[in-house]
DNA sequence: TTACCTGCAAATAGTTTGCAACCCT
DNA sequence: AGGGTTGCAAACTATTTGCAGGTAA
């Protein structure tokens, strides 16, 4: 069952794409998955629901979104595309020990950022958006 | 010939890694070129000096540059690997009109988010690094 | 000398494409 | 009805691997 129909909808119609199964179910699993999935990753758990959607539907899939501002590509260290869903703006933690991605939502930053960017600008260049890419590692308890 | 043959070869010293003709024309293009080259592109780059390298030899040097904090990977939107050589600690301006990527070294910003953090911590995590991955537009010049 | 390194070619994996059939609106 | 959308299979591109021979230290 979709989740998020309706959000998903409206989502849609703003992008001026059709609704379909196919699209209902990649969204409501990116919607839900709150983490960072690889195409095949979005292929496999869509799989469950509409068993014979093709690969070549996700890659499509993703892609649009990804030109419509729903989803946003993101950089991994392993080759491979992974896309993100926008739900709230966010930084991402790497740990860089193993391949894992985090989410880090957080305002003030984002405020201490847009503040100094108001007063120095890159010439040149009109910012759109920043995000942090904080490589952490885990730390170790020592008391 | 080699620009840098004295420093990369201390490079490759510390990292235990034995010199090479291999590596010495993959670094030194590295070093030189203050972009963000994918395989490929190192790969046609290095030809010209040492005309019989193997593509397979381009990606094991980077890989193993890469592991040993010479190089980093980059997260690039095409599906493709790509590799920044690390010089002087920077960022990245993502052009979202093409996909050129630029480096933005700012000192001022690292001690900002130094002193945020130094403060504010990330619970779980030791930060090792952190990097702006800021979207730009060209500016339009309308005066 | 010896352990590390490289080139080759083949295998594997990831992504794109073209088109006929299909299905939202 | 009609144009956007999908699945398929094939093409294409990117990356990894194993190993025999080569080379830096």
């Amino acid at each position: 069952m979709i989740q998020n129909y309706q959000h998903i909808k409206s989502l849609l119609q703003e992008s001026g794409l059709k609704t379909t199964p196919q699209r209902l179910a990649v969204l409501d699993y990116m919607i839900a998955c709150k983490c960072h999935p690889n195409v095949d990753e979005v292929y496999q758990a869509v799989c469950a629901h509409v068993p014979d959607i093709s690969k070549a539907t996700v890659y499509k899939l993703l892609e649009s979104f990804a030109q419509n501002g729903i989803l946003s590509k993101m950089n991994s260290n392993d080759g491979k595309l992974k896309y993100d869903y926008i739900a709230e703006h966010h930084h991402h933690l790497y740990d860089v020990d193993n391949d894992e991605i985090k989410d880090y939502p957080n305002n003030e930053l984002d405020e201490i950022l847009k503040n100094y960017f108001k007063e120095k600008s890159i010439d040149g260049y009109v910012i759109e958006d920043i995000k942090l890419e904080i490589k952490v590692k885990k730390q170790i308890n020592n008391k």
